[in-house]
DNA sequence: TTGATATATTCCCATATCGGTATATAATAA
DNA sequence: TTATTATATACCGATATGGGAATATATCAA
């Protein structure tokens, strides 16, 4: 076991650029793999393929309508990224920038 | 080259459970190598190995002393990774969990 | 039924990853 | 100097990964 399953956690799903591309473009609505196909520009093959690690972290959602797949982004599986993210928010935002500012000024005058 | 190379990607320097953990722990301050090892209850290569991939990523910062190498944390390099989730967050907040509730009352009411 | 279309899965291959162990390097102590 | 401590790196082996091509499966059309 080289690392935790990719198809069992959502922080190695999202971290390949082709799987978060997707989820971008499901952010607009459902699509078919047939257009998800045309607007990624890959075979086929590779996009059913992320397509299914999506759906096993449960990023993702189905729809089946005849011959075609729809598939629609679960964004509330992100939110375990978010939460842990979230933490360490405060390390950039505007208080922490102020006070970094000062802490180079008082640095500069070091010299 | 079977996925972005992990050195080179933050998505993927967290993407390992043992990696985040080490950001947690040095979220209340910085540390030395041997003081990681003993929290983790890792071997220390294992530890060294991940703070060389987050170095490499510019997760965490470095202090020589001496024979110690204190390792503390940059959180900024995080915000890419809050930044593309940002654009999820309304998909797990309250106003989409009311829509959503409203949602499955209307399908109740169909049988 | 046969054929076409949409999607999923399988197979192979090159490479990346991780864990473990051994070793290298650098700083300090004796 | 030699020994010890702290850390990094190299090596090995098992497994995972992603790309590409081929194939399986399911649905619809003729």
């Amino acid at each position: 076991m080289a690392r935790a399953a990719t198809t069992t956690d959502v922080f190695n799903a999202i971290a390949e650029p082709g799987r978060r591309q997707i989820l971008d473009l499901l952010a607009n609505g459902e699509l078919s793999v047939n257009e998800l196909v045309e607007q990624l520009g890959l075979a086929q093959p590779q996009v059913s393929k992320r397509l299914h690690v999506l759906r096993e972290v449960g990023l993702v959602l189905v729809r089946d309508d005849g011959r075609q797949r729809y598939y629609r982004l679960n964004g509330r599986a992100l939110k375990p990224i978010h939460d842990w993210i979230r933490r360490y928010e405060q390390m950039w935002n505007d208080r922490f920038d102020a006070l970094d500012d000062l802490l180079e000024e008082l640095h500069d005058q070091e010299d």
